[in-house]
DNA sequence: CATGAATGAGTTTTCATTCAT
DNA sequence: AATGAATGAAAACTCATTCAT
């Protein structure tokens, strides 16, 4: 930056960044909302920045492209996720708290995290064409987890736990759109029910 | 008519399946195929025709719009559910076969039929924007079934049957897309582990 | 027409041109109809075939294009046109009766051919290209014919002509859509109001 | 900027009227050319663009639709008429000039709009779906004006005045387009020749 | 005489993206 | 940091017309 373009800076008083930052923010929080509720196709970069009050060319200043922006969306909810699971590290030192409720607070944090963001998930967990890859890895982890459990004996060995486990993702997914976000049920009433179900079965003994 | 000609109508078949019938169910073929792997905004009508070796007017001689042929597709796949779920009447009259077996009669039915029916199951239960309805309908109909067999005492009191027909809705989707479709697993075991978790639990007694 | 043609024919027991000249017929009074109504760009072939209850192609058995069944229809209003005003030779072998009754039949004539002949003369007269060169031909004829009465001296000689003329062929038109098709006047009606302005002004004297 | 620019920015006009506007007067000039010449169907949005030297999608840019911007000519042309029509109060204090100068006024006002907006006048009062409404509009005011005159005594009270209003606005159409826009007459000429026919008739008296 | 099936040649419209300033 | 103005490239759709039978 030259003296020239200080002295604008300065002229216009800028905290710097800020103008900008919170144009691209705008734009962002915007495009989720959109996206999620109409898609990618359906959703215009016209309607975004006019939305946000700024001009056509102010959204490629910030994004290279729709896909740009889409794409950071579904990168916001990958480090939101890893944040999530990342730390929910079940492994080898399991606490003494019963089966149930340890697996109940990994639940019951998945529900709310997509209960506090409804946007993103819905883009990159249920729509976007990484979902698969996200289910994917995220099914993974939870086998993963379900298998130490196994090892310590407390689930049957003739279970098949990646059928298990794609069992719980996909009902998780779907619970969270029928139930959770429709408000018919808390995360904390799904988290029971689900779990007791997947646990125990419903078939009485 | 020379004899070539003949062996032409003949190789052609112009008798059986007028032409414009096969040039209309060819398009559905296609379309389904293209709706299934590229998804509605990727999928082009010149695409289609140019697939199915006609010119673009030709395809608004059968299908109104493209939304009218994907539509058409998605109403394929409804009826063709229809006519399984229709007839799969769970009723009174529950036979003496074992729980287990009985529910895995109606499972297997619907794997196969996603299995046969890859293409439209893609698009209507999968990626159409009414799949959310025909997935209700079919929950619906899911969660009457099991609430025959709680009546019957075979199920437990306290579970909440929606969030059961819920988790086997999602499971088969699940399942379906991860399994079924990959080759990694058949209708029948794929089948057999669902019903087993679902109805027994993980957990070992 | 070959002998075998002959035969077909016979075997169908066709009236000579029958068939093929009632559709032909149906076709000219639908199209009229439809030009009429909506215009020539607005009608499309495909409703007057459809209406007809024949096919596309049957339509150019008869008619070389689209244009060619317009311009038939403006044929025929021309060829009726001309019979019409043809004979009304108002020249120099005036009859006793009075000036305004002599004027009178012929306007009443034309209104009358106008109310009798809608589509036509809207079609003809009114939208199609032609109309103006139409209107100017019948312009000079009732120009002609003022001006016979005006050399008997029936008529001012500071008067021009030309524009009278212009006058009565414009409110000849204007009347016939505005109060003859609305119903709102007879024939006999608007040639008496006409007329007595056109000759004697508003001007109370 | 330098003084080369500074001269473009100049010649161009930079300031006054933005390039955009300049764009959409330039669209809308040769659009009014090309309607009135070529009429709604002959005219294409690539015609009117091209001319304009700019690309297709710049015309969306100004006008929703082909229709829209034939419809904007429409309403030039209304509301010049009413600016022009508004105004002409011809209300009871009646001046003194004599009855033929007064309705010469008016109807040259006419004449004269029309001469210098040939092209809105083509569309919108002879070739429009709405001339037919324009002209009802036209007719009632001209009604209204030719019934303040019969009321003070100018007229004889045996006129049917809506009659005498319809030959009024149809003679005005057709010497417009016959005389006025061939160049055969001038918009005063004109005047006189109508007033005179339609105040005082042809008769000789 | 008649048609089922098909198409050439447009035409409007859309939208992400960029240029010049 | 920002925008007014513009566009390349496609896409869906239409319709008069014709071919083969």
């Amino acid at each position: 930056m030259n003296s020239f373009e200080v002295l604008i800076v300065g002229a216009r008083g800028r905290k710097k960044g800020s103008d900008g930052e919170r144009s691209r923010k705008l734009m962002l929080q915007i495009a989720a909302e959109e996206f999620a509720q109409n898609g990618f196709y359906h959703t215009k970069v016209g309607t975004i920045v006019s939305r946000a009050g700024v001009s056509q060319p102010a959204f490629y200043l910030y994004f290279s492209s729709k896909e740009a922006i889409y794409q950071e969306l579904i990168d916001q909810f990958n480090i939101k996720l890893e944040e999530l699971v990342g730390n929910s590290r079940l492994d080898s030192d399991i606490e003494p708290s019963s089966l149930s409720e340890r697996i109940e607070v990994g639940l019951r944090a998945i529900f709310t995290f997509f209960e506090k963001n409804q946007y993103i998930t819905k883009i990159a967990f249920i729509h976007s064409d990484q979902a698969y890859k996200i289910k994917e890895g995220l099914t993974a982890k939870i086998e993963g987890n379900l298998r130490v459990e196994q090892e310590y004996g407390y689930f049957r060995a003739d279970i098949d736990l990646s059928i298990a486990a794609e069992i719980v993702i996909s009902s998780i997914e779907r619970l969270t759109i029928t139930q959770l976000w429709t408000g018919k049920s808390t995360a904390e009433d799904i988290t029971k029910d689900m779990v007791q179900i997947i646990l125990n079965g419903i078939v009485k003994k």
